[in-house]
DNA sequence: ACGTTGACCTGTGTGC
DNA sequence: TGCACACAGGTCAACG
């Protein structure tokens, strides 16, 4: 389900709901999703740590908890956290149910088991695979229209997987990447290294538009996606390319359409984007 | 190092 | 209705 503005949604409504707690157990129901520690000690270590803050990395959340641990999560495709009382049916793609001191449950739901879970000393987090590589996030200092033009040249990617790369920049995912390329007017499948200098301006400022917006719309809900208290967000109400393949470009009035670049469904204008 | 492809899973929607 | 198939917000390993 998530992009950064849906993790950051996510981050915003654990803040307001589990931050201060403390973990009084954790059931596991799904014990592949647990990458560390061994599944049958993560419960023994989870329990009686206290969530004492929690941060965004990219698309990962980072439960920082009591004794110098911290617990990474990665929701991938479909991973939903639900903050619910323990009397709440359970539902069967449950994979980790931790149990908290105020009487709550936190619940991570899984349907595809892809998401995962590690609960790792703060000190070897640089053990967590992805995390460590992340490239800068679209608001950090880091990122500015300099690192973007350094990241495209003499690259033969195409602009939009080089977006979708975590490595280089953090955070963007399918919905928000040609949301961004349509906002800049630039064909997904141009070459990074074929960028014209005030095209790479433009798309530095559309990645940032969007992102923002996403956030300021609590995310993207076109399928699965809630946030801890079960709401969707409600950016997709303003999409301009993303799954309105048919739909009028809101520019130009040229039909949306869709190919797949890197394997990912892609949806751009063909007549604003080029 | 870089770029592309397939695999990982389950659920849902579409078309026959 | 039933079935087969394509596709899904992400990442990683393997290959050329």
């Amino acid at each position: 389900m998530p992009e950064l503005p849906e993790v950051e949604t996510i981050r915003r409504g654990l803040a307001a709901t589990v931050l201060g707690k403390t973990i009084t157990g954790a059931e596991v129901l799904t014990a592949k999703i647990i990458k560390a520690p061994a599944p049958d000690t993560f419960s023994r270590l989870a329990a009686g740590k206290r969530i004492e803050a929690i941060k965004r990395s990219g698309k990962y959340l980072l439960l920082e908890l009591s004794e110098d641990y911290t617990m990474v999560i990665h929701l991938r495709m479909t991973g939903q956290l639900n903050y619910c009382p323990p009397d709440t049916p359970v539902r069967n793609s449950t994979v980790v149910i931790f149990r908290l001191d105020d009487g709550y449950d936190l619940r991570f739901v899984e349907p595809r088991g892809f998401g995962v879970l590690y609960l790792v000393p703060t000190a070897d987090l640089g053990t967590v695979p992805g995390l460590n590589r992340l490239g800068p996030e679209p608001f950090s200092p880091e990122f500015t229209v300099d690192y973007l033009a350094d990241i495209v040249r003499g690259r033969k990617a195409k602009i939009k997987s080089l977006l979708l790369d975590q490595n280089l920049i953090a955070g963007i995912g399918n919905i928000y990447a040609d949301e961004s390329l349509f906002r800049a007017g630039i064909h997904p499948e141009r070459t990074a290294a074929s960028l014209a200098p005030a095209e790479i301006e433009r798309l530095y400022h559309a990645i940032r538009t969007e992102i923002a917006a996403g956030i300021e719309y609590r995310g993207t809900s076109v399928q699965s996606y809630f946030d801890v208290d079960g709401r969707k967000g409600s950016y997709q109400e303003h999409l301009k390319v993303y799954q309105q393949t048919g739909q009028p470009c809101p520019n130009c009035g040229a039909p949306i359409q869709k190919i797949k670049v890197g394997g990912r469904g892609t949806h751009y204008c063909p007549e604003c984007q080029r």
